[in-house]
DNA sequence: CCATCTATTGAACGTTATTTCAATATTGTC
DNA sequence: GACAATATTGAAATAACGTTCAATAGATGG
């Protein structure tokens, strides 16, 4: 029995630019952490879901750890973007308050399928120092972005209070909420924004009209 | 050439009772997840760490993934327990819920090393529909314990709440402000207590001597 | 002391994952 | 159109992982 002559045709995906590449592996990769996890993240996995061959990870991440690296940076830094600029009225101050409250429950961020990225990338960060001190710095930042607002309402209403600690505190809560959001599965979802607000509401006073 | 006669001298565990066994084996396939994350959950891993053959786990839990769900089971069903009994008084309410906010910072669970473990137990649970069932009635228990303390202490004081998502929203919190504390790793931990009290006392008035 | 039971071991095996690399197709340039 | 550059492929080599199972040691009971 002859071996068969042509070993097989192959249908080539066309060739796109790198950095698209990199974008359509790393969002390849989002898509297997969400349906397997940790555990079923594998090139096969990944190439498969990209529909690509296994080569191409290594060949842009280097292998498989690289890929990992890739998905969480591209994670951190896509948080909510804070809204800046000192406000000139109380109003304005709340206002502003508001909307970045408002922005820590987009649906992008705010939803299951996120979740399931960032608890791997919560673990990895435990066990890797480095990657550890990015991701607080990060949140640092954040943290001090909302200080700065929940800061502004309280000088307006001559409220003296640790922003800083409020802000802290505050955002832990979100994603104490985000969890349990996730966990229960319940899609009541403007109740936890209710129960954010009212949250700041206890320190700062009203900020909703009634 | 001939090959060596014998093959080699090997020492052995002693035999230990099988519950014991058992416990050690979880007990270093916790180690393992605190070390390595799920990366580096492998059956190489768990049995070096136990110091044990890598025929162990296969006949105590089937294969590596019979592992994972006892190490599961071992955390889920070891939550600080919730003190029970109806209160007579309103100081007695009190003290009731303040402890069990207290058994909630008991340092085996506030811990990085615990959350290490309960991150991948999050991330199958919402993988695996059944763990999460089973998770979830667990987090509704506890819920509804606190809520029925809640409850009390404002019978007491003639308020009108909804204990249920009272007692649900400030689990959440603990929740966040665990996560947070861990990721940060500042050691102050009487900061995070007070935060969590105080929010019980914005809906429950004091709770704390002044 | 002998027999039985089973906890423990680890080598062997099949499977799956990772990396490497030579071959091939595609794009852009001159 | 020819050439250089490189994106893409997948087979092959290598390594890691999981499972199985026959052999062995230790305990237990008679």
């Amino acid at each position: 029995m002859p071996p068969p002559p042509k070993p097989a045709p192959r249908q080539r995906n066309t060739r796109i630019a790198p950095e698209a590449r990199r974008e359509l592996l790393i969002e390849a990769a989002k898509a297997c952490l969400r349906k397997k996890g940790l555990r079923g993240f594998t090139i096969q996995n990944v190439a498969n879901e990209a529909e690509v061959s296994i080569g191409l990870v290594g060949h842009y991440f280097g292998g498989i750890d690289g890929l990992l690296q890739a998905v969480f940076q591209s994670i951190m830094f896509k948080m909510p973007p804070v809204a800046e600029g000192e406000p000139a009225s109380l109003d304005a101050a709340v206002a502003q308050l508001l909307r970045t409250v408002e922005s820590n429950f987009a649906p992008d961020y705010y939803s299951r399928a996120n979740l399931l990225i960032w608890l791997p990338l919560y673990q990895e960060m435990m066990l890797d120092r480095k990657l550890g001190r990015k991701l607080v710095t990060q949140d640092q930042r954040d943290i001090e972005a909302l200080a700065r607002q929940i800061e502004a309402v309280a000088r307006f209403r001559r409220l003296k209070l640790d922003a800083l600690r409020l802000a802290s505190d505050f955002m832990a809560f979100l994603d104490g909420l985000w969890l349990q959001w996730c966990f229960s599965g319940k899609a009541d979802y403007a109740h936890n924004k209710a129960t954010a607000v009212t949250y700041l509401e206890f320190h700062l006073g009203p900020l909703r009209k009634s």
